[in-house]
DNA sequence: CGTACACCCTTTTTT
DNA sequence: AGGGTGTACG
């Protein structure tokens, strides 16, 4: 049973089995945050012998729900995670409302808004009313009092101070309204009217033993209430979070939430996480000067576990066209001499926002690296994908008017804005929805005022019919097959390729294939697209009445549900090595090896529309901890739209720069090397493969350019591998390589470094298992897995402590009291008990820099190396307790384990023949029904589409890459001529307009 | 009346 | 790349 605590440190553990029925546990950066709360929920489980059924575990998003259940499933096992009410606060707040929103008044069947449906309707509400209020202000002004719980009735009573303040109440009114005559809830509504339903029926949730939050920090007003109504029975909660990481803030979180939860509750118990898992001991020391210049803030240390590792990296760069190329050309240096430690996976590029990935993503594509973008652009948010689901929506729930309207005249249907117009006004006239006039009219029973054209009359018509008859279809499919079908039907009956044929004539195939990957998400029941998994029902309780309604129907409202609360698709894209792109939200809670941190200077970080600088700060220093042993942070002089210079980030004051960042990438040496596999628990990689890398660079240094971001004088102005090389260049290289080989002999270099090593050894007087020289690394691998201690000595020879002990303070668990007052505690023990081990909170010098840069090997091949151990190192003594084998392992440096790419196997893509398309004239719709023969065709090709590459993959600018991978992806004709050549375009335009 | 085409604008972060 | 607007044509 209490395997459940193998692994754990001893603070993980306290906070794991803790009896308090109240626990905070907060948890900064890499310190098994995850690992910890769903070892919470089976402990919980087991020592008190909750049903899974009555314990609600919240996360913030889908991704994050979905790996708690994959974990609980290896830890408690036996299905019982699949009956845990687990998902995000969205999700859970839903399927309350589909079981007992009755019980408020909720009509059945309710659909979802998502932000472009809401901001529809507010545009259409402005126009209708001629309000002057901007609509994307309206909307997030009606968002943040929903969030805060303030509903328009309470804005209507106060009388209001301002004409702006009324007509904003007036937009927020009307948008009510427009919302429940489409029976549609909001992200909002999804929480506000659940919040209603546990106040006024708390029985819904009488049998909920245990509630857990994860992510706390991000909670909006809603949502703590939330967590206290479903807690109203047993009062036993578990929060997990750390106020550093707040980037929700314009969503209406509220940190304050951590302060009011222990005023609510006086006996809150607070455990603290201190050790850092993650990350090199320079990354955590800049990300913590970044971050400990809010002096708000109370403040806290993390405890590095692995060594100081090389110092992360500051990089100017003339433009953005450079910083990308720069970027793209350091990754392949990284790669080439790390001899195959390194894959492109390792690789993250996390923005500030998601448009900043345009020049990022070219020069990828030309320099043939492979990538995916995560964040920013939402699969189902292309057009030809919200077509169907528009279709899928309209069948499910015809109330929503403009989902209706959208799709009318979709593909063309001869109904044209003038009719729709006539249908709207005949419908409002009669009181009646829209779909309920367009059906009387269509059926003779009612007509317009004008009457409507021949072809519109049809085309009205067919529209009808396919409507009609899919509800039909929906009502014979009774199980989760449902969305699929119905997609099918649709996709049949509206000849949507065709039609895809005629609207996108150069990018079909790229379309065709994305609606591929809609019916594969659609399809597969187990793993769609955002259900988060495990069975979506709420245990029965006795007494209350579960709305049932038909299994299809829910089916098909559950997926797009999951849609509408999915930020992007799972793809299980892990198979293939690339590079992520990620915005930093999107990239929270995960961690990469190499982490780059392009654009940053004031206007982007912080970002120029930002209220909260400190929210900006602390989303740099969420981008910062995701890194495990290489950061680079980079921004270019000039901005690239007006040619203004640019100033570096005012996160980045001289002060930290100077002593936490180097300004060009780090030389791979020897040593280098050898940290950032150690801290990756990866072997460490041959000399020789370290070697072979080199050949291929143009400069084994990051010298293209120069420390200010110039071109470098002697570069030659573009290296392009992609193509062959001009003369001149080869000539320059050639001379660039004799110049680094002339200085730096390879033979001389890596003993110099292993001398370095020998020093190293002796002065620490430790490890035996490491001899001098090239043998090193080759017997460091063949011992390396069998020995416990290996590890801790391979550690040392990185130079810095291990803290095991660190944190045994607190241990005890602290309990009550503010945070600040508890993070005053915390501080005055640490430094009254442990003084030596601030060692690496000291400022890593130049001299001291990638541990040891002074004694890098140009300088010993020259016999300057002096072998002093750096200064602040040279009190380190051996501490007895890393020679215990009982070293905690929380939070392994699996990266894979924590991106949700990894999360699925992947099937070989098999081009599926669905596209069975009838050639029926001009029209697009085959008005004919679908015979039996054809359900049996439906069926056939389900099979072969279950195997379907990810969505990921289509992503437009992905596209180029895939072509160049040739033949092994099986589809050579993927939209490249819209991927790339419409941006070049663009580009080109603008830089003629500009000259 | 409906459609096709050319031209403007824009893009912080997300459930 | 989409969305909105404006103009010419069937």
């Amino acid at each position: 049973m209490d395997s459940i605590l193998d692994g754990l440190n001893s603070a993980q553990r306290t906070a794991v089995t803790s009896p308090a029925s109240i626990l905070q546990v907060l948890a900064p950066p890499g310190s098994g945050k995850t690992k910890t709360l769903t070892a919470r929920v089976a402990y919980l489980l087991s020592h008190h012998d909750y049903r899974p059924q009555d314990v609600i575990c919240c996360t913030f998003t889908i991704k994050a729900s979905r790996e708690m259940r994959e974990r609980l499933s290896k830890l408690i096992g036996n299905q019982l995670e699949s009956k845990l009410i687990l998902g995000t606060f969205h999700s859970i707040c839903r399927r309350y409302l589909v079981a007992y929103g009755h019980l408020i008044g909720l009509k059945k069947g309710f659909g979802i808004a998502d932000s472009n449906d809401s901001l529809a309707v507010i545009k259409k509400i402005i126009k209708r009313l001629r309000l002057g209020i901007q609509a994307n202000t309206a909307r997030f002004r009606i968002s943040s009092q929903k969030a805060q719980g303030i509903r328009c009735e309470e804005l209507m009573v106060k009388r209001s101070k301002s004409s702006e303040q009324e007509e904003f109440v007036r937009v927020y009114q009307a948008y009510e309204t427009a919302l429940s005559n489409s029976n549609l809830l909001d992200y909002d509504d999804l929480l506000l009217r659940c919040a209603d339903l546990l106040q006024k029926h708390p029985q819904c949730v009488s049998n909920v033993q245990a509630v857990l939050v994860d992510e706390f920090q991000d909670t909006n007003r809603i949502q703590f209430d939330l967590m206290n109504l479903f807690a109203a029975r047993n009062r036993r909660i578990t929060i997990v979070g750390d106020p550093d990481q707040s980037i929700y803030g314009f969503r209406s979180a509220e940190i304050k939430n951590l302060t009011r939860m222990q005023k609510l509750y006086r006996d809150t118990s607070v455990v603290i996480l201190e050790n850092n898992y993650r990350s090199s001991g320079s990354i955590l020391s800049s990300a913590e000067d970044v971050i400990e210049q809010d002096t708000s803030r109370p403040t806290k240390k993390l405890h590095p576990t692995h060594g100081v590792g090389t110092l992360p990296v500051l990089r100017k760069l003339s433009t953005a066209a450079a910083e990308a190329q720069w970027l793209t050309l350091e990754i392949k240096r990284c790669i080439a001499l790390t001899g195959n430690l390194l894959k492109y996976s390792d690789f993250a590029v996390l923005l500030r926002s998601a448009s900043l990935s345009r020049q990022i993503e070219s020069e990828m594509g030309k320099e043939g690296i492979p990538y995916r973008m995560v964040g920013g652009f939402r699969f189902f948010d292309r057009a030809e994908i919200k077509i169907l689901l528009d279709y899928l929506r309209a069948v499910s729930h015809p109330e929503d008017s403009d989902t209706l309207i959208r799709v009318i005249n979709v593909p063309p249907r001869k109904i044209g804005e003038e009719t729709v117009k006539l249908l709207t006004t005949g419908a409002e006239e009669a009181k009646m929805s829209l779909w309920v006039f367009v059906k009387d009219v269509a059926q003779g029973r009612r007509s317009t005022k004008k009457g409507l054209s021949k072809a519109a009359e049809r085309g009205l018509g067919n529209f009808l019919g396919l409507v009609e008859t899919s509800k039909q279809k929906l009502l014979e499919c009774r199980d989760d097959t449902a969305p699929r079908r119905l997609l099918e039907f649709i996709i049949r009956r509206l000849s949507f390729r065709e039609f895809l044929k005629t609207a996108y004539p150069l990018d079909e195939e790229n379309r065709w294939a994305n609606i591929e990957e809609l019916l594969a998400q659609a399809g597969d029941a187990s793993n769609p697209a955002a259900s988060p998994g495990g069975d979506d029902h709420l245990p029965g309780i006795d007494g209350l009445e579960q709305q049932q309604g038909h299994p299809g129907h829910e089916a098909l409202t559950r997926f797009l549900a999951n849609i509408a609360l999915s930020t992007e698709i799972t793809s299980d894209d892990s198979s293939k090595e690339k590079v992520t792109i990620s915005t930093i939200h999107a990239a929270k809670g995960l961690e990469w090896p190499v982490v780059f941190v392009p654009a940053v200077y004031d206007g982007i970080i912080p970002h120029s529309r930002a209220e909260d600088a400190d929210e900006e700060r602390r989303l740099l220093y969420v981008a910062m901890t995701r890194a495990q042993a290489l950061l680079y942070l980079s921004f270019p002089r000039r901005d690239s739209k007006n040619g203004d210079d640019t100033a570096q980030s005012s996160f980045l004051p001289p002060n930290i720069v100077d002593n936490r960042f180097r300004a060009t990438g780090p030389k791979f040496h020897e040593k280098a090397v050898y940290g950032i596999a150690d801290i990756l628990r990866r072997p460490r990689p041959a000399i020789e493969e370290m070697l072979k890398g080199m050949s291929g660079l143009p400069s084994v240094e990051d010298d293209r350019w120069t420390a200010d971001g110039e071109e470098h004088p002697g570069a030659v102005p573009k290296w392009d591998s992609s193509r062959a090389l001009p003369p001149t260049y080869e000539c320059s290289w050639a001379k660039r390589r004799r110049v680094d080989q002339e200085d730096r002999p390879k033979s001389c270099t890596y003993l110099a470094s292993a001398s370095y090593t020998m020093n190293n050894q002796a002065s620490f007087s430790i490890s035996n298992t490491l001899s001098v020289g090239f043998s090193t690394a080759r017997q460091h691998m063949a011992t390396q897995e069998s020995t416990t201690s290996d590890r801790a000595s391979i550690e040392e020879v990185n130079g810095v402590p291990n803290k095991i002990t660190a944190t045994s303070h607190i241990d005890s668990g602290l309990t009550q009291g503010t945070i600040s007052t508890f993070f005053g505690q915390i501080g005055a023990k640490r430094t009254a008990s442990k003084s030596p081990s601030l060692v690496n909170r000291q400022p890593v010098k130049e001299s001291q820099d990638d541990e040891y840069a002074q004694i890098n090997r140009f300088q010993a091949s020259r016999d300057i190396l002096q072998p002093t151990v750096p200064e602040n190192l040279s009190d380190h003594r051996i501490q007895p307790q890393r020679w215990l084998p009982s070293r905690p392992t929380a939070e392994p440096s699996k990266p894979l384990e924590y991106t949700w790419l990894s999360a699925l196997p992947k099937p070989e893509a098999n081009p599926p023949s669905i596209a069975s398309q009838q050639k029926g004239g001009n029209s697009f719709e085959n008005t004919e029904m679908r015979t039996e023969a054809e359900n049996d065709e439906i069926k056939r090709s389900q099979g072969s589409l279950d195997s379907i590459q990810s969505a990921a993959t289509y992503h437009p600018a992905t596209m180029p890459i895939i072509r160049q991978a040739g033949p092994t992806t099986g589809r050579k004709t993927l939209g490249i001529r819209r991927g790339m050549n419409g941006w070049a375009d663009r580009m080109s335009k603008a830089n003629n307009k500009n000259a």
